[in-house]
DNA sequence: TTGTAGGCGTTATCAC
DNA sequence: GTGATAACGCCTACAA
């Protein structure tokens, strides 16, 4: 027999109130408004009969469903767990809970699942998703919804993000290289439809120009996807074009893993004849062979800034964008060594 | 201005009829209930206001919140998102959404989350976190709640479960590695609380008794955790018992990880020196070196299946309950040799 | 086939 | 300080 759930209405009859009484009591925002004693009344009786607020009833009357969407391209992707973490936890605190929606890339998907969260009053948005231009954005924005960026930004300020400095990063990856004594270096640009792509490439452009170096256009492949099997494309395609570089880029690890693979097929070692470095610092990533030189960033950290962020402007507070840079760290591990010219490429 | 959310009333002024017509007409299930022509007129008005039905206040109404909460140990183990994708992808075909909670394996942060979720007015439980005895099963199923185990089990067969045939896994690495001559076997176990620690360590004793083959007592490790830190201590006393193994078998990937880690450390070759096998066929595993021979199984249907059985039982469907084994398969990698006598263990 | 009315559980706005 | 009342948006007997 399900004991249908205890009430409001239960909580006042047993405190010997009216409904609306109990309601304030409960309310730690409105408790101040009824008499000490009384409210300890409430309160004992509610914990007496294992009260627990329908939320549901309080959203339809407050309008706030204490929820908030949240759009990645794909879970199964590594990076985004701990980010993922990150905002739960601080959402949690805040009484928040998040819906996960995966939109795979697909516009249309990423719109199917939008008009999802929004149908069930999703009090605001945290998008990983966001490509330079976006009309989703937009709207959103227009009914009046939070919306923070994350790992991705728009192409302005008009609306808060929490990154990580991307050109920063590649710039000490290059610096790494260079000053390895590489000087011919590959580059495996991300999509340029994502500012993650777009910034990344233009930090190895202007740290390729302050190292005084040149970029061929056979040293630069442009991946489709920020995938191993778009990595392991573009890296074959460096390794035939004749550029014969003696490092790699990547604009994120999973393009370095890609990399990796094309490598192995050529014979080639790593990093004896070619050093590799990669982005993000995946979960794992230093379990490969050989381990990755990658830029660093604490994942979990933009998640809980994002959620801050987001819940300084769900509670209304103004002021202007936020725009949040987290700096980048090199870890150097073993994909990465000195140029050795007892190895050339060829 | 934020124009205010348009209501089933809206819908129904503008297509002339009382909003409950309306509503009849927009509810596929009542929808015959109403001549066509009004149906129309009633579905256009919708379509011409972007009308979109307020999930709020349709859940108060017939107590049904189309969610449902999934607790995970960790989202940042990476054998869980495939699993929770498959669960958001199956529920959301028909409609539901998944809370996400975490619980680190804390029983007082899952007694919390699963406040929180009931609060919510879930309509049901995916729980990959049972311990098997697990005093929360009993209250939820007590109050009605649909629950589904997945992954791991209860010990009898009170809830629906979709996992793995664990102890037919173990005994197919086993034959393996006895198949390449290896009769020292040593056997990193999983916590012996959860059932999937449980099953795969029974059915390495069954393994190694079908092939005539005795478990010394310093041939078994006992990991606290599925960690890679508790691999790599168990590793370490295995390697440093005089145990003399030349192969061990872990109770999942991320303790064979810390095995390669304590290998590594003491400088033995796998697989030339030592064998090692995993369980689970992590993402990712087969870019480790050497690639980890595993025992597989299909981690986004497991996702699926529960999310299935889940749905029958939210739509009250009556009937036995239904236990579900999805078939293991080895997955032989670079991580396991034949014996070779020419390098022994010392 | 359609309209009426009441209520799901909570909170905001009045009065007292 | 507390009680009464209405309303949030929707659904569903019941009546017409």
């Amino acid at each position: 027999m399900p004991e249908t759930a205890t009430t409001l209405k239960d909580v006042a009859r047993l405190a010997g109130v009216h409904p609306a009484t109990a309601s304030r009591a409960l309310n730690p925002e409105t408790r101040l408004l009824v008499s000490e004693e009384t409210a300890g009344r409430v309160l004992t009786a509610a914990a007496q009969l294992g009260y627990r607020p329908n939320t549901v009833a309080r959203s339809l009357r407050t309008k706030k469903s204490h929820t908030v969407g949240v759009l990645i391209p794909d879970l199964n992707n590594p990076l985004f767990p701990p980010i993922v973490r990150g905002l739960e936890d601080r959402l949690g605190s805040d009484g928040y809970v998040a819906l996960i929606g995966n939109t795979d890339g697909d516009n249309e998907r990423e719109l199917r699942v939008i008009e999802q969260m929004r149908a069930r009053n999703v009090d605001g948005f945290v998008l990983a998703t966001a490509h330079l231009r976006n009309p989703i954005l937009a709207e959103a924005a227009e009914a009046g919804l939070p919306v923070v960026l994350v790992n991705r930004m728009a192409s302005d300020y008009s609306f808060p993000s929490v990154t990580v400095d991307n050109e920063r990063g590649v710039k000490m990856a290059i610096s790494h290289l260079t000053s390895l004594g590489h000087q011919r270096i590959g580059y495996i640009a991300g999509p340029q439809d994502v500012s993650t792509g777009l910034a990344r490439y233009r930090g190895f452009q202007t740290a390729m120009a302050a190292a005084h170096l040149e970029i061929q256009p056979s040293t630069v492949a442009f991946a489709r996807a920020f995938s191993v099997q778009e990595g392991y494309r573009c890296a074959k395609q460096l390794l035939t074009s004749g550029s014969d570089c003696t490092a790699v880029a990547a604009g994120n690890d999973m393009l370095a893993i890609g990399c990796y693979e094309a490598l192995e097929e050529a014979r080639l070692n790593c990093p004896a004849d070619i050093s590799v470095v990669g982005f993000n610092n995946m979960p794992f990533i230093d379990m490969l062979r050989p381990p990755l030189t990658t830029v660093a960033f604490p994942h979990y950290q933009v998640g809980t800034e994002a959620a801050q962020l987001l819940i300084e402007l769900m509670n209304g507070e103004q002021g202007p964008v936020k725009v949040l840079y987290l700096a980048p760290e090199l870890v150097v591990r073993g994909s990465t060594a000195p140029l050795n010219s007892a190895h050339p490429a060829h």
